[in-house]
DNA sequence: TCCAGATAGTTGCGTTTGATACGATGTGCG
DNA sequence: CGCACATCGTATCAAACGCAACTATCTGGA
């Protein structure tokens, strides 16, 4: 660990907060403009793309999103026509969340535009150096949780 | 790069989105609860601690905070007696921001348990995979600018 | 069976955020 | 020197955020 004086510029946390600030507001702004979708409309689409029915609260443990957030998204998602609510067979205050025909296809063109874009902002990356991120991102997360849980 | 299909929860942007919420989160509530202190509050109290006498301007610059940010927060630690304001010598716009005695005593309260959580973070780091994440987070950040440079 | 407590999702509300507009001052060009 | 334009910081307003309260439903124990 870093030994000496507290520098702000070289503070991991802040250097985190700086990046991700970066990366997700030019995502953010990109797919506003191209799909007209925020951050956590763009999350729900992917992730019940990925499990074809899920509920709002499953999307809110897998994302982290609060279910306020996921919520609202629902909503905006499902006047769009983009995703379908449909009651879940047995329990009544649940909904599944699957993807419309619209959706599905609105889906198709938004996957490969994040794969593109993951590519501009990483890639002079090698693949073994995103690995070594993505493994110091979780073991950053898993850390903050832990410090998290002692809090209460 | 990652070849194949998206899948979100391997997707580059949003393990660090995931990973600096989670971060951000329990360091604010811990300099919340223990100095009272706000992330742009705390952030600008170390900037001028380490200049000694800044514009806000400049601490907008260097911390990517919007000037709406800095002018409130620095706002509120006047009023909390914690730095001081005084006006440019040769910009009658501007103002130099630097820590009062109490600020100067809060700042070295704070930098010390800035450290700790560092420590805590990411204490099973090793010097090289800190400084390997730290170049990582500036290539990215990198890249996110040029992104957001070509959208103009 | 019935009731206390837990859980899914929505709504309300106060706080935070950032884009925009503004007043004041500074700068450069004619 | 004077006027158009840029810049610093503040004010204003609308949107995003998340906690807490609420409704409806489910669960387990007596």
């Amino acid at each position: 660990m870093a030994a000496g004086p507290l520098v702000l510029d070289t503070f991991l946390p802040y250097r985190l907060s700086i990046a991700s600030n970066l990366v997700s507001g030019a995502i953010a702004r990109i797919y506003q403009s191209l799909f007209g979708l925020s951050i956590p409309e763009w999350r729900i689409v992917t992730v019940v793309a990925e499990t074809d029915a899920i509920t709002q609260q499953e999307i809110g443990q897998r994302t982290r999103m609060d279910k306020v957030t996921v919520s609202r998204a629902a909503i905006a998602l499902e006047r769009r026509g983009l995703i379908e609510r449909r009651a879940h067979p047995g329990d009544g205050r649940s909904q599944l969340l699957h993807l419309s025909a619209t959706g599905r296809t609105l889906y198709e063109s938004v996957a490969p535009k994040a794969k593109e874009l993951e590519e501009r902002l990483f890639g002079d990356f090698t693949a073994a150096e995103l690995d070594t991120l993505t493994s110091m991102l979780r073991r950053a997360e898993a850390a903050a949780l832990r410090l998290e849980g002692e809090a209460r």
